[in-house]
RNA sequence: GGAAGGGUGGCCGAGCGGUUGAAGGCGGCGGCCUCGAAAGCCGUUGAGGGUCUUCAGGCCCUCCGUGAGUUCGAAUCUCACCCCUUCCGCCA
């Protein structure tokens, strides 16, 4: 969320960021309920600071044994308009909150113009794509005829858009988690969190997916829980209200979670295969950090985030978003892409973003300085490190060999009991 | 699901319907003492918003789980909800 003061201050940098975005908010609504806000406010103080007087004097005067039943009787007219008053201001407050909360988050500067992904400059591309003496064949058929994946029967089970993994294919991305969380809490220095699965309304509010993206999202039904997204909803929200030192930043924390997702208006988009699934497993990189810092910290979650790749031995690329194909809540944002021989494509495995104190101010997570007064935002961000199933998709589309078989990474044999490959026998 | 208790400032904890923004303690900060430190002593120390001012700061409003209500006046009374703790029942 934006600062209200901001907004009002900054009206034609707010309406042009908002625009670089394609985002259309009418900026001159908010500008009326503001100023109203304000009028009712000042009203609303001044009869609650005649209130304040007049009822000591009441009370002095009943101390005295006199009698106040004069005032008592003006002070009556006073506590109804206090109260007529209280509800206009109620009113217009939430209406000027709904429009903040459903302003998207300015731009950094350094965020390239554009309109659409296809605007995304790319900052760099690393690793050697495989080269195949033989027609590449998709993760699907590959995962299928290995017999580690079982789309239709998941499909039995639930519906489109689910995953069912057997044998050394569950053992895979159980080590993938495994493999991940190991390097970022080892080496990395995040903390490792198993939070909820399960969010209420305020979290979802908190990190952006609400009020505006309700319809992306999976609600439990009589209660006003949802499953989350992403675990970037539960782990950044384990601080909401609080007020952290500052020598407690920056704080790490890497989460593995399984995420839902409606997939609304993706209808016909990757329907084969693991890439767009209701439900995926994610390992998340979450960081709370001064906002001196933000910007240097992106660029090290970036880094411990393609870390996985590289041992991995995975080809990909960096992108950086523009303007246009930002996420709402982001000021920033690089998505790292894993290269698909199969489709011949790079495809997203990690976005990894600095929201800036978009999100804190929505959660109030803030931080004080030692030896100074008041509180000041922290700055949040995230990212993937990484998505599991499109990781395991990438590994035997890249790794596949001739036979149908695919060799598994030197750096996860380890955590297969020292499988080195899964053969349509072992699989 | 049944019964009881409780949610107060960074933390712990007191609080008669009217100088209680809130005692006391811890922690933090400043000072005294000391070669230095500890201990001890003294002082200081919440957040959000509005408004005035060149700044420092002044003035005002709000906030004691959340939301309604009673009252001239509510942390204090009433109701509903949420959360936590303990006991009983059920259960992975």
């Amino acid at each position: 969320m934006l600062e209200i003061k901001f907004v009002r201050q900054n009206f034609e940098t707010v309406e042009k960021a908002l625009a670089a975005r394609g985002h259309s908010t009418d900026l001159g609504g908010f500008k009326s309920c503001d100023d109203e806000r304000r009028a009712i406010l000042l009203e609303l103080e001044a009869l609650r600071h005649q209130r304040n007087v007049v009822s000591d004097q009441i009370a002095e005067m009943k101390r005295a044994g006199e009698n106040a039943d004069d005032i008592v009787a003006q002070m009556r007219d006073v506590s109804s308009k206090i109260k007529a008053l209280d509800k206009s201001l109620a009113e217009i407050q939430e209406t000027l909150e709904q429009m903040l909360l459903g302003m998207p988050n300015i731009p950094h500067v350094s965020v390239p113009v554009g309109k659409d992904e296809t605007d995304n400059p790319v900052v760099n591309v690393v690793g050697e794509r495989p080269e195949f003496d033989f027609e590449p064949r998709a993760h699907w058929d590959i995962g299928t005829d290995l017999g580690i994946l079982d789309f239709e029967r998941a499909a039995k089970i639930t519906g489109a858009r689910f995953p069912l993994y057997y044998g050394a294919g569950a053992r895979l991305e159980r080590a993938l988690i495994n493999f991940m969380l190991d390097i970022h809490t080892q080496v990395h220095g995040y903390t490792e969190t198993l939070p909820p699965f399960i969010v209420n309304r305020q979290s979802m509010t908190h990190t952006g997916q609400l009020p505006k993206f309700e319809e992306d999202l999976f609600k439990l039904v009589d209660w006003d829980y949802y499953l989350i997204p992403t675990a970037e909803v539960p782990v950044t929200n384990i601080h909401q209200d609080e007020i952290l030192t500052e020598a407690q930043l920056p704080i790490y924390y890497t989460a593995y979670t399984p995420c839902f997702r409606s997939e609304a208006g993706s209808y016909g988009k990757d329907t084969r295969g693991l890439i767009r699934q209701h439900q995926f497993n994610k390992v998340e990189l979450v960081k709370f950090t001064t906002p001196q810092t933000s910007y240097d910290e992106l660029e090290s979650l970036r880094a411990d985030a393609e870390t996985i790749l590289t041992k991995l031995e995975l080809p990909y690329q960096v992108i950086e978003l523009c303007t246009g194909d930002l996420g709402f809540s982001a000021a920033k944002t690089y998505d790292l892409e894993v290269w698909m021989p199969a489709q011949g494509v790079y495809r997203e495995i990690s976005s990894c973003s600095n929201f800036e104190n978009f999100q804190a101010r929505r959660a109030n997570i803030r931080f004080k300085k030692k030896g100074l007064k008041g509180t000041e935002l922290v700055h949040t961000l995230n990212g993937s490190g990484l998505a599991v199933g499109r990781c395991l998709a990438a590994i035997l589309e890249n790794f596949q060999q001739d036979d149908g078989s695919v060799i598994i990474p030197p750096a996860l044999r380890s955590y297969m009991s020292g499988t080195e490959k899964i053969t349509r026998e072992t699989g």
